[in-house]
DNA sequence: CGTGAGGTTGATCCAGGTCAAGTGAAGTGG
DNA sequence: CCACTTCACTTGACCTGGATCAACCTCACG
């Protein structure tokens, strides 16, 4: 957690967090609030009894530990994938309202329907998918946008590939044109 | 949608129907209920621009197409994987209660860790787990069960194997002794 | 019984896993 | 400011698990 900030948005003021890349933003069984994200993503793991293992992507708008206000503590370690911003999640306490909740819960429908879909295909068309998704709910409909790339290790995690094959996904990207370098895990991407 | 039946269950009486193996309970875009899964297995697809994706997979407990109390109309193609009793969510409109919101919200978040592990792993490790979860999702704790088996495509699609990989790896667990057949696509499985 | 959809099994091929040997960038201590 | 370390990424060579293609079998149902 790298710095906190009071922005005024609208009419209401809202305390957000920064995090960096690789940070660890909390832990299953440890207690906290939900949490939105507000721009960036994050990946929930579940530690099952052998290792950590990839369970979602959470991107800008998705919600994040909202179990924690059923059972008090957190059900999946949450990590940065890619820089990220996040605000906390009803403010007010008490009982949520029905209609933000349908909403949640419709999000975490699709967003499972995209992880699945990270999974399916070949190599070059995962990490394509990957890579569009990161972007576009980052900055939709703009030409040509920035991106900072997760690690390999983080893609190879979310697509059920290895690092090295993502590696070499990423290189043919690029040959493609989709990505040009910028810098040390920067890239700009063509959306056009 | 084969049977409508009316069981007195504790003190309310509740109306459920029965789905054969193979049906569509609902298509994207179409209007209907909100539906709790009280037996058996419904797989998820978004119809994508070319053709329909596997998405996720609703057991018993789960709610399924909830978003329609948001848009009006269903975002997932429903089809049973195996047979399966339904019965409405939240029959009294109006706003549901948070309470019970949050807990489907938290269902939904497992289920997808759920799916995405029937993806990782060599294909005898991805139909073994499957087919434990069909089957301790519906008969906990049981050391030696029968269950109906899903067809071969729809494991395939769940676990982005080819048929024929699912047919190889069944015939495994069934020299592993996992799995004994029991007449034509029903087997019994040893959960001790 | 005949037909068709689903399941099984074998042979072959290749995408991606694995192993290994680099390279480049960000730090770190002198 | 510059060695030195370290971690992430890259690239090559090889090998294997599962895809693909093809032939066949089995059950359910009309």
């Amino acid at each position: 957690m790298q710095q906190e900030s009071r922005l005024g948005e609208g009419t209401e003021e809202k305390i957000t967090t920064s995090y960096r890349a690789g940070e660890v933003i909390y832990t299953a069984g440890s207690r906290g609030i939900a949490w939105r994200v507000i721009s960036g993503s994050v990946r929930l793991d579940r530690n099952g009894p052998d290792e950590s293992l990839f369970a979602s992507l959470a991107l800008r708008g998705d919600v994040i530990g909202a179990e924690t206000l059923l059972f008090g503590c957190y059900s999946f370690d949450a990590r940065v994938v890619s820089p990220c911003v996040l605000g906390p999640w009803l403010e007010r306490q008490g009982c949520p309202s029905g209609e933000a909740l349908l909403q949640t819960l419709a999000k975490v429908e699709h967003r499972t329907a995209n992880a699945m879909s990270l999974r399916s295909g070949d190599a070059l068309n995962r990490v394509r998918r990957l890579i569009l998704m990161l972007v576009q709910e980052d900055a939709p409909s703009v030409p040509s946008t920035q991106i900072a790339l997760p690690t390999l290790r983080d893609m190879a995690d979310i697509t059920d590939l290895t690092a090295e094959t993502v590696s070499r996904a990423i290189s043919k990207l690029r040959k493609e044109g989709l990505l040009n370098r910028e810098g040390w895990r920067h890239a700009s991407i063509r959306t056009g």
